[in-house]
RNA sequence: GGCGGUGUAGCUCAGUUGGUUAGAGCAAACGGUUCAUAUCCGUUGUGUCCGGGGUUCGAGUCCCUGCACCGCCA
C-alpha cells in the first residue's frame, strides 16, 4: 500500500482578519505536503475555519446578521487567500457543516453512554469573551487573567469530560514518543503543565448564555464547548470514528498548530482521542510567531500585515520563500521589509535567478537555445553531482523534522555549488578553442541538468516559480507528475532540449525602489501607531501653494438658530467684514445658539457654497473636535472682522 | 513565586558525548572574472564565547554563583 500523509492546520477562528500568521502554518502544511506527494505518497491536507463559539454570536448580532450568515460569508476570506497563495489543500472544512457535527454529536453521546462525561454543577467566575471559568485565585485584580476584562460570578449545571483520569497515560505517551511534542522545549512545558493536577474539562455551555455551537445530543439544553468541537475537526473530515479508523488518514502526520493552542492540542486532544479510542496524532508542532518590525502583531497595535497586500507588492512565492527561510520553525520570527528585500536579492535573484540567466545566456549564444550533448568530463563534474545527491538525501530527512528554513539552507549550499561549477569551468573561456568547445557542452548540460534538480527541490516552497524555472528550461512535463524519483539519476535532461528563455525568475529590487518600498513601510507604520493612539494619522503632504489657495477669514457670528430636524447643525450668520455670510455649521451639540452670538470665528472664506439639510452654507467655521467634545476656534485677542488667517 | 530556556563576530544564528588556530549567512573591505539581474568567485574578523568562581592535562561545551532577557505555570 501507498504511504500516506495526513498533515493539518489549526481550524482558523472565523472572526479573524487573516493575516501573515495564519498564512505562515498554512504554507508551511502546503510545503510539506507538496513535498511528501512529490514522494509518491498519498497526501490529505487539511484546513479550514472553526465557526462557533460566543465571538461569531456576537459579531453577528452586532451586524445583525444570522450567525449562519456571517460565518459563511467570512469563511469565504480564508478560502480566497488561500488560492492566492497557491495552497494545496485537500479539503476545506467548517465546523459549521453537518458532516462536521453530526460526528461531534456520534462522539459525545458515545463518550456520555460510556460515562466519560458527567454532569455536575460548577461555580465559578466566566470570562464572558474568553469563554472560560477561573477560580477565585485564577483571578488578577479581580479581573480575567486572560484578557484582563470583568468577569462575572456564575453557578450552573454542566457537563464535564473526566479528562483528569488519563493524566497519568499521557505523561507516559508524551515520554514514550519524543517526536509527539516539538520542538522540545513545548514538549518540556507541556510535561511541566501536567506535573500538577489536571482537572476535568467542562465541555458544555446553556444555551441561554451561548446558543451558537453545537447542541448536546443527551441535553438540549446545552451546547457545545467550542474546543472540544473545533478540534474534532481532524477526525470529522474522514467520517464517524469506524471510517477514521480505516480510512488510512489516521492517525495524522503532523498537527501545525501556532504556539498559542499547544496545550489544547497536546492535552485537551490527546485525552480527547484516547476517550475516543482513536490514536494519538504522530506530531504536533508548535511554530513560532511572527512580530513586525520588532513588535508583536495585535489588532489593537494596527500593525497586523496584510497578506493581500504582501502578494501584491512582491508576488506568492517571495513571500512563501521568505516565511520558510528566514526563521527556524518553531521559534519566534520578525517581518520586516528590509529583511524581505535583503532575501529577495541575495537570495532569490542574485544566486537562483541569475544562475538560471547565465546558464540560458550561454546555451542561447553557443547552441542556439538548444541544451548541448555532454562530451568531455571533467575534475568539476563529480563534485557538482556528489552535492547534488546530498542535497536529495538532507532535504528528505529535513523534513521529516519540518525544518524548513534548513532545507532552503541545503538546497541554496547546491546552488552555490552550480555558480561555482560555472565559475571554476569558465565555459566563456571554452568557447574560445576547438578543444574547449567539446568540454563546453557537457559543462552548460551539467548547469541546465543543476536547475532541473533545483525546479523539483524548490517546487514544495515555490510551486508557480518551478513552473517558470520548467519552461524556461525546455522540460515539459511537470515536477507533480515526474516527482522526486526524476531525481534518482543525473542526465534525465534531453539533449536537445529547446530552452525558452524569458523573464527574469526573480528581479533584483533596486536601492532606489527598496527605500521607496521601506518608505512607505514606515509611514504607514507611523499611521498605524497614530490610530493606535486614537489619534488621526497626519494626511499626505501638500505644498505652500496648496495651502494658499485656502481664504482664511476672521468673522463675527451675528445670528444662530437651530435647524429643525437637525441634532448637529446650526445656521449662523457670520459678518467678515466685506460681508455676511450665511453657514451651517455641524456643532449644534457643543453650543448653544445664545452662546455664539458675538463670538469671533474663523471662516474658510473661499469655500464653494453647499447645501446642507436644505439650507445653503457659504463657508465653513473652523472647530477642533475629538471623539467626545467640539471646540470652535477663535483668537485670545480681538482682531477686525475679514482679517486674513494664516 | 515555581519550573524551563537563552545570553557566541556589526546583525541573525550554528557549535554533537569537554580536545587541535571558535564557525555559517548577511553587512563591510580588498582582489579576480565578465556568461549573467553592477551578477558570480576568492580573500579578509585584535569575537574578555554575559560577569565571577570551580572541576579538569584541557571548557563556549560540565558544576556553583551573580546579572540580563524570554517562555510556561501560579
Amino acid at each position: 500500500m501507498t504511504e500516506r500523509f495526513y498533515i493539518t492546520t489549526p481550524i482558523y477562528y472565523v472572526n479573524d482578519v487573516p493575516h501573515i500568521g495564519h498564512a505562515y502554518t498554512t504554507i508551511a502544511a502546503d510545503v510539506a505536503a507538496r513535498y511528501h506527494r512529490l514522494k509518491g505518497q498519498e497526501v490529505f491536507f487539511l484546513t479550514g475555519t472553526d465557526e462557533h463559539g460566543q465571538k461569531v454570536q456576537e459579531a453577528a448580532s452586532k451586524r445583525g446578521v444570522p450567525a449562519q450568515q456571517h460565518v459563511d460569508e467570512l469563511h469565504v476570506r480564508f478560502k480566497e487567500l488561500w488560492a492566492r497563495f497557491n495552497i494545496s489543500n485537500t479539503d476545506f472544512i467548517r465546523t459549521t457543516e453537518e458532516r462536521h457535527t453530526r460526528v461531534v454529536q456520534k462522539i459525545l453521546q458515545d463518550l456520555f453512554d460510556r460515562g466519560e462525561i458527567y454532569r455536575d454543577t460548577y461555580e465559578g467566575w466566566y470570562c464572558t469573551p474568553c469563554e472560560r471559568f477561573f477560580t477565585e485565585k485564577d483571578l488578577k485584580e479581580g479581573n480575567c487573567p486572560e484578557c484582563g476584562r470583568a468577569v462575572g460570578q456564575i453557578s450552573e449545571a454542566n457537563y464535564f469530560f473526566k479528562m483528569s483520569q488519563y493524566q497519568n497515560w499521557l505523561i507516559e505517551h508524551i515520554n514514550s514518543n519524543p517526536g509527539f511534542v516539538r520542538p522540545e522545549s513545548r514538549k518540556n512545558e507541556i510535561l511541566g503543565f501536567l506535573k500538577k493536577p489536571l482537572g476535568d474539562l467542562c465541555i458544555s455551555r446553556p444555551k441561554e448564555r451561548l446558543a451558537w455551537g453545537v447542541p448536546l445530543p443527551f441535553d438540549d439544553q446545552y451546547v457545545t464547548y467550542v474546543w472540544f468541537d473545533a478540534l474534532i475537526n481532524y477526525v470529522s473530515v474522514h467520517g464517524q470514528v469506524p471510517e477514521i479508523k480505516t480510512c488510512g488518514y489516521w492517525p495524522a502526520s503532523h498537527h501545525l498548530i501556532g504556539k498559542d493552542i499547544l496545550t489544547t492540542h497536546s492535552v485537551y486532544w490527546s485525552t480527547m482521542l484516547k476517550a475516543i479510542g482513536l490514536e494519538l496524532p504522530d506530531n504536533i508542532f508548535a511554530h513560532g510567531w511572527w512580530t513586525v518590525n520588532g513588535q508583536k502583531m495585535s489588532k489593537s497595535l494596527f500593525n497586523v500585515v496584510e497578506p493581500n497586500k504582501l502578494i501584491d507588492q512582491f508576488g506568492v512565492d517571495v513571500i512563501r520563500y521568505f516565511l520558510m527561510r528566514e526563521v527556524p520553525f518553531g521559534l519566534d520570527g520578525d517581518f520586516s521589509h528590509k529583511a524581505l528585500i535583503g532575501r529577495v536579492n541575495s537570495d532569490l535573484a542574485n544566486n537562483l535567478g541569475n544562475l538560471l540567466n547565465r546558464t540560458l545566456n550561454m546555451i542561447q549564444k553557443y547552441y542556439g537555445g538548444a541544451i548541448p550533448t555532454p562530451d568531455v568530463t571533467g575534475p568539476e563534474d563529480e563534485p557538482l553531482k556528489a552535492k547534488a545527491r546530498e542535497v536529495i538525501a538532507t532535504v528528505d530527512k529535513l523534513f521529516s523534522e519540518l525544518a524548513f528554513n534548513k532545507i532552503l539552507m541545503a538546497i541554496w549550499e547546491f546552488l552555490d555549488a552550480a555558480n561555482v561549477y560555472i565559475n571554476d569551468t569558465a565555459p566563456w573561456n571554452l568557447a574560445k578553442t576547438d578543444e574547449g568547445k567539446k568540454r563546453l557542452g557537457t559543462v552548460l548540460y551539467n548547469a541546465a541538468e543543476a536547475l532541473r534538480f533545483a525546479s523539483v527541490l524548490l517546487h514544495p516552497f515555490m510551486p508557480a516559480s518551478a513552473v517558470t524555472l520548467r519552461q524556461q528550461l525546455g522540460l515539459s512535463a511537470t515536477v507533480e507528475d515526474e516527482g522526486l524519483a526524476s531525481l534518482d539519476a543525473w542526465g534525465k535532461t534531453a539533449p536537445g532540449t529547446q530552452t525558452q528563455p524569458g523573464a527574469q525568475l526573480f528581479p533584483r529590487i533596486e536601492e532606489k525602489e527598496a527605500e521607496k518600498i521601506l518608505a512607505a513601510a514606515e509611514a504607514e507604520e507611523k499611521a498605524d501607531e497614530a490610530q493606535a493612539s486614537g489619534i488621526a494619522p497626519i494626511a499626505e503632504q501638500v505644498t505652500i501653494e496648496d495651502f494658499m489657495k485656502l481664504d482664511f477669514r476672521t468673522g463675527v457670528i451675528l445670528e444662530a438658530e437651530k435647524i429643525k430636524k437637525s441634532k448637529k447643525l446650526l445656521k449662523l450668520k457670520v459678518d467678515i467684514g466685506l460681508e455676511q455670510r450665511q453657514v451651517v455649521a455641524g456643532i449644534a451639540e457643543a453650543y448653544e445658539p445664545e452662546q455664539l452670538v458675538g463670538r469671533t470665528i474663523i471662516l474658510v472664506a473661499n469655500l464653494k457654497p453647499a447645501k446642507l439639510m436644505g439650507i445653503e452654507s457659504q463657508g465653513m467655521i473652523l472647530a477642533g473636535s475629538d471623539s467626545e467634545k467640539i471646540v470652535v476656534a477663535g483668537f485670545d485677542q480681538e482682531l477686525p472682522k475679514g482679517s486674513k488667517v494664516k
